[in-house]
DNA sequence: GATCTGACGCTACGG
DNA sequence: TCCGTAGCGTCA
């Protein structure tokens, strides 16, 4: 018993109650919020998450409090003489969404984080009515700051404002404006650019220069009213966002409105020769529509969500609005290049208009009515039936003859598209952006190109989309590509069957900005628009490499919702050809496939379940190199296609050498799919299908989304921000001087140097950092010095609370990660955006400080997983294989002891063994100490040193020896196991999974020591976590192949911890689908075993039934409140 | 001098 | 001289 209690006060692992001993009076559960920064990926889902309040940290020397920008309407109106050097935008309107609904808003896929500054400006106003203007600021990296200007009423402003540097959150800059038309920063840097709305100027930095900056547009401005105290949040609602529009959509399976960012550009529609303006009617279809005049001379019109108020403030006017409801929106307008949206009050009343049949309608109406009817209906407009419900759609000319042949128009884009590359690679290669060029919509030509972030993020629309109608013109004008959307019905299902007929589909996706998946790699997510299909008839390789063989065939299908009406009648439709391409029998080769199926099940959200793709053949190349060798760094189709076919990198190409180049990419991708297949020998078939259906899993996972606790979330976040305010005032009162908490190295000088606290732990062997050797500053070292002074305890609560704060407090209703199958050696499955595997389990506690003399502090439970509830009429279930390396390393190892733990059903072998060591009964372990237990088991299996093994169980080194002895004595047969893969290595150089995946230890062999050392750990790791790996994943395709194959079960999957898979369960399927998942992670392994090739390789037998699995599954309406459930299985154990 | 970048330290998660 | 992920902040 003193053994015990000795071996806790050391082992570093005392609980946070124990470390932070609040005196409670009671105990109140809230869910923590959590802040997201995402960054673009790659992959990254559509989203932005934006911090909302203060970062308490007082090195900075202001605290700038985060605010979402929210989307707005916008059209954009160019005006006087349009010739490019006095081209003026006016925008005719922007307007403020309502608080709650900023929360919602999100830029799309955005780096930015856009905050408002720390003042609030409607308490400095000075007296009276003021005018308040919004600065959107775009610097030339990909930052956009906001600020607000302070704008007297007056022409002449002499506005100062604040903004905040969206990645540094350090303090902001002063701006200074003298008018709102010709705003001059200061002497040194005049404002380059006149015209309303846009201002090319340069913020002052702290120290009085400037700043180089892009782009301020002033996007609107509004009247505050200040007096009275009546400081209403009209201000901070007048923020508004530059070219981004939102999206409501409603999503069918949460029943509310979701907000999707979009940024459109109508470019189809081509102005009446002679005219600068027509007018586009919208309207309540029992109602006259209203007429608003847009120029289409910019060619450049926005329109997006607004809400029927705003209608109003735009001058239009809804005829009925008995249900207008602001927080819903009133009205649903959305364009992209070839359509628009129209709808009210509900996504099931979008209807979306082709804006080529449009065009149609009005060239011939044009000649018979010519824009005097406000009082058409679609009907007669369209030649389409108007919606039930929807907004009828208006479109009048003035005197209008278009016709624009197809040619004119490609060889209008190309030369667009030629121009914009030109500039881009001058700008990018040479100079600063000019700023005038892309002023007018505030796009940043710099910021294009495979580097620019999705297009949903409020820049770089406008050229991206010139840039996709450049290479869709491109490519359905070469010869050897069919555009799918210009086929006629009998060449459709002619495509079609010459789908079904193919014996391999080769895919790529297009993206908007003129790049393809084959291009090399982006940083950023990108929109797609299409995809590229290349059907081959000929399974030859020999075709050369820009020249498709003579009965394979290209087809552009366009990734694009068709209306109901439109799928009637232009049958086979987009959606017809895509299920072809997707759930046929032939052979599907992508490259990036997740990319593709994650982006066809987000684009046919309504229209496709994940269940129609569940059955896709698709083979991945990266995938099949990843099996390869996991520790491959290619990063791109070009690396890989370099090292594998020893083709080198080609330069991008422009035009029509573009599409040549994307054909010959196509015809390379199907030669490395069947290079890499060929030399992945697969030791069956089970395996085989496992690569391309984890494609499928992986997919759906991610397309599906994680709904948040919104109030939960602000509520803890401005608790966690007090918290962190108080710890850190705490924390400078401990120091005796002010430093920055979150610095490591001030946090040292002040520890070591200031107080000198390693001094007074002479007995305590402190740990020093990895690389530098100098005083570590990590929990290890802070637990081990918390008593000398009330410092590090401050700073590990600090440290937590901060952690959750940071990572986790968001401003959205869901979350969606991106998951990678390929980027973890081991074969894990990764998260990122955020990092859903990475969740805190346990729930951390807050004390409050109370003001009232007598009254206990107040202790407030924070739980982020809490945070995560599923949809309604829905619950999330969990199944854990529960001590599942360990259980494999028993079968691996087939040691005796460890076999005879797991024999027993109810045994949990972390607790048995924390109980043997710390000499308690099991029922007195408590969850620190099997987690410790776990720790140390784990530590010392794969190989920690007894340096390590004391550090983790806070004991002398010589101590962690005997442990470490005495561990591998009792469990000989892991040890012997431990060294047979090691010497397999050694002779080998590699190891493999139980599935037969392979690492490659370069270093095995080598001389140096510690390298050698750290391959054989390696070594030893990967085969057991690997395997794991293996089972996990083979227990969520078995479980996925079940539920897609059934008409009953709805469950779906929404993450993967390893060894933890969570669901989303129809609470009436709940039971049911609790039994499928026990019963079939339970005998997931039944498939893998035996395979003779491993005794052969790791000369381990692997005997998977020597060792029953185990998994328990829990169920409840918040990730952070799960109840075990009993299910029973239902066949007799082994 | 501002800004960018990569290394480093630390902390979560999983085993 | 545990393994492997992601992510944030600091600092040179």
């Amino acid at each position: 018993m003193f053994f015990c209690c000795w071996l806790r006060e050391k082992q570093g692992f005392l609980n946070f109650h124990a470390r932070f001993p609040f005196s409670r009076s009671f105990t109140e559960e809230i869910r923590p919020s959590f802040n997201l920064n995402i960054l673009p990926d790659e992959e990254g889902p559509d989203e932005m998450l934006l911090p909302i309040s203060e970062q308490p940290n007082s090195h900075k020397e202001e605290h700038t409090a985060c605010h979402p920008v929210s989307s707005y309407l916008k059209i954009c109106e160019e005006t006087g003489n349009t010739s490019r050097t006095q081209r003026e935008m006016v925008t005719i309107e922007s307007w403020n969404i309502d608080m709650n609904e900023l929360e919602d808003v999100v830029a799309s896929g955005s780096r930015l984080k856009w905050k408002k500054p720390q003042f609030d400006p409607t308490k400095e106003a000075t007296s009276g009515v003021e005018d308040g203007a919004v600065l959107c600021m775009l610097s030339e990296s990909e930052t956009i700051n906001t600020g607000r200007l302070r704008l007297p009423l007056s022409d002449f402003v002499t506005g100062q404002g604040r903004s905040c540097d969206a990645h540094s959150r350090n303090l902001m800059r002063n701006i200074v404006g003298e008018k709102p038309m010709e705003l001059t920063v200061d002497s040194e840097h005049e404002v380059v650019r006149t015209g309303r709305g846009c201002k090319d100027a340069a913020l002052l930095n702290r120290k009085g220069s400037t700043n180089e900056m892009g782009q301020i547009c002033i996007l609107g401005t509004t009247k505050i009213s200040t007096s009275e105290g009546n400081s209403s949040s009209s201000a901070v609602e007048r923020i508004v966002d530059c070219d981004t529009e939102v999206e409501m959509l409603e999503s069918e399976e949460e029943g509310n409105f979701e907000h999707r960012t979009d940024t459109c550009e109508i470019k189809e529609v081509q102005p009446p020769p002679g005219t600068k303006s027509k007018v586009i009617a919208v309207g309540h279809h029992t109602g006259s529509p209203k007429e608003i005049p847009v120029s289409l001379e910019s060619g450049h019109h926005t329109l997006s969500y607004c809400q029927t108020k705003n209608l109003q403030a735009m001058g239009w006017t809804l005829t009925e609005t008995a249900e207008i409801d602001h927080t819903e929106p009133g009205l649903l307008v959305q364009s992209d290049p070839t359509s628009l949206v129209l709808g009210a009050n509900s996504a099931a009343n979008l209807e979306r208009i082709d804006l080529t049949e449009v065009r149609l309608e009005v060239e011939s109406e044009s000649s018979t009515r010519a824009g005097t009817d406000t009082n058409t209906g679609p009907e007669m407009e369209t030649g389409h039936p108007p919606h039930e419900t929807g907004m009828v759609l208006g479109m009048h000319t003035e005197p209008y003859a278009l016709k624009q042949t197809q040619q004119i128009r490609q060889m209008k884009a190309e030369e667009h598209c030629n121009e914009s590359a030109e500039k881009t690679s001058k700008q990018t290669a040479f100079c600063k952006p000019c700023k005038r060029q892309w002023a007018k919509c505030g796009t940043d030509p710099a910021k294009n190109g495979p580097k620019s972030f999705h297009g949903g993020a409020n820049t770089s629309e406008a050229l991206t989309q010139s840039q996709d109608g450049c290479l869709t013109a491109s490519l359905t004008s070469e010869p050897r590509v069919k555009d799918f959307g210009q086929l006629n019905p009998d060449e459709k299902m002619k495509m079609l069957e010459t789908t079904r007929q193919a014996k391999v589909l080769v895919l790529t996706m297009v993206y908007r900005d003129g790049t393809t998946q084959l291009d090399p790699e982006q940083k950023l997510t990108l929109p797609v628009c299409g995809l590229l299909v290349l059907m081959k008839s000929d399974l030859s390789c020999g075709t050369p490499e820009d020249s498709l063989g003579p009965n394979d065939s290209l087809v552009y299908l366009k990734l694009e919702h068709t209306p109901a009406w439109a799928q009637q009648q232009t049958h086979p439709s987009p959606e017809d050809m895509l299920l072809q391409v997707l759930t046929g029998s032939q052979l599907v080769v992508c490259y990036k496939a997740k990319d593709l199926l994650r982006s066809v099940l987000q684009v046919y959200r309504r229209e496709l379940n994940w269940k129609r793709v569940a059955g896709c053949h698709i083979q991945d190349p990266q995938v099949s190199a990843w099996l390869l060798d996991p520790t491959d760094p290619s990063s791109c189709f070009q690396d890989l296609l370099n090292k594998h076919c020893r083709r080198p990198h080609t330069t991008p190409a422009l035009g029509a050498q573009k599409v040549s180049q994307i054909i010959s990419g196509l015809c390379w991708l199907y030669r490395l799919n069947m290079k890499l297949c060929s030399q992945l020998q697969l030791p069956d078939l089970v395996f085989r299908s496992c690569k391309s259906v984890m494609t499928c899993v992986v997919s759906a996972m991610e397309s599906h989304r994680i709904h948040v606790d919104k109030e939960a979330l602000k509520k803890t976040s401005d608790l966690l921000g007090t918290k962190m305010k108080q710890l850190e005032k705490e924390a400078h009162q401990a120091a005796g001087q002010i430093f920055l908490v979150t610095s490591s190295t001030q946090l040292r000088t002040v520890l070591f140097e200031k107080l000198r606290l390693h001094e007074r732990c002479e007995n305590k062997k402190l740990p020093k950092t990895i690389n530098k050797q100098q005083q570590s500053t990590s929990e290890a070292a802070l637990l081990l010095l918390q008593d000398l002074h009330p410092l590090p305890k401050i700073i590990l609560e600090y440290r937590q609370v901060s952690h959750v704060y940071n990572r986790f407090v968001l401003l959205k209703n869901y979350i969606s990660s991106t998951w990678h199958q390929t980027s973890a050696v081991t074969g894990r499955i990764s998260a990122k955006h955020p990092n859903f595997q990475a969740l805190p389990r346990q729930p951390l506690q807050i004390t409050k400080k109370q003001y009232v003399q007598g009254k206990e502090e107040e202790v407030v439970t924070v739980h982020p997983r809490a945070m995560f509830i599923p949809h309604e009429g829905w619950t999330f279930l969990a199944a854990d294989f529960c001590q599942v390396e360990l259980r494999l390393l028993a079968h691996l190892s087939s040691d005796p002891e460890l076999l005879r733990i797991f024999t027993s059903p109810q045994a949990d072998v972390f607790t048995m063994l924390a109980s043997q060591w710390w000499g308690v009964r099991e029922d007195e372990v408590t969850s620190e100490d099997r987690e410790h237990a776990k720790r140390i088991v784990y530590s010392v299996v794969y190989g920690a040193g007894r340096e390590r093994l004391s550090g983790i169980l806070g004991v002398s080194t010589e101590q962690a020896r005997l442990f470490q002895d005495s561990f591998l004595q009792t469990y000989r047969d892991v040890q012997a196991f431990i060294q047979r893969t090691i010497q397999q290595s050694h002779k080998q150089g590699y190891v493999l999974s139980i599935m037969g995946r392979r690492r490659n230890l370069p270093n095995i062999n080598s001389p140096d020591w510690s390298i050698r050392m750290q391959a054989e750990r390696q070594a030893v790791n990967f085969v057991v976590q690997g395997s794991a790996a293996d089972l996990c994943k083979m227990a969520m395709i078995r479980i996925f192949n079940l539920v897609s194959s059934s008409s009953s079960l709805s469950a779906r999957l929404i993450a993967q911890l390893h060894d933890e898979l969570l669901y989303e369960v129809e609470d009436s399927h709940l039971e049911q689908f609790a039994e499928v998942t026990v019963n079939n992670m339970y005998t997931c392994a039944d498939t893998l075993t035996p395979y003779p090739f491993l005794s052969l390789s790791v000369c381990v037998c692997v005997c998977v039934s020597q060792v029953p699995l185990k998994v328990a599954v829990s169920s409840g309406k918040s990730w952070g409140s799960m109840s075990e459930l009993n299910i029973p299985l239902t066949f007799p154990s082994p």
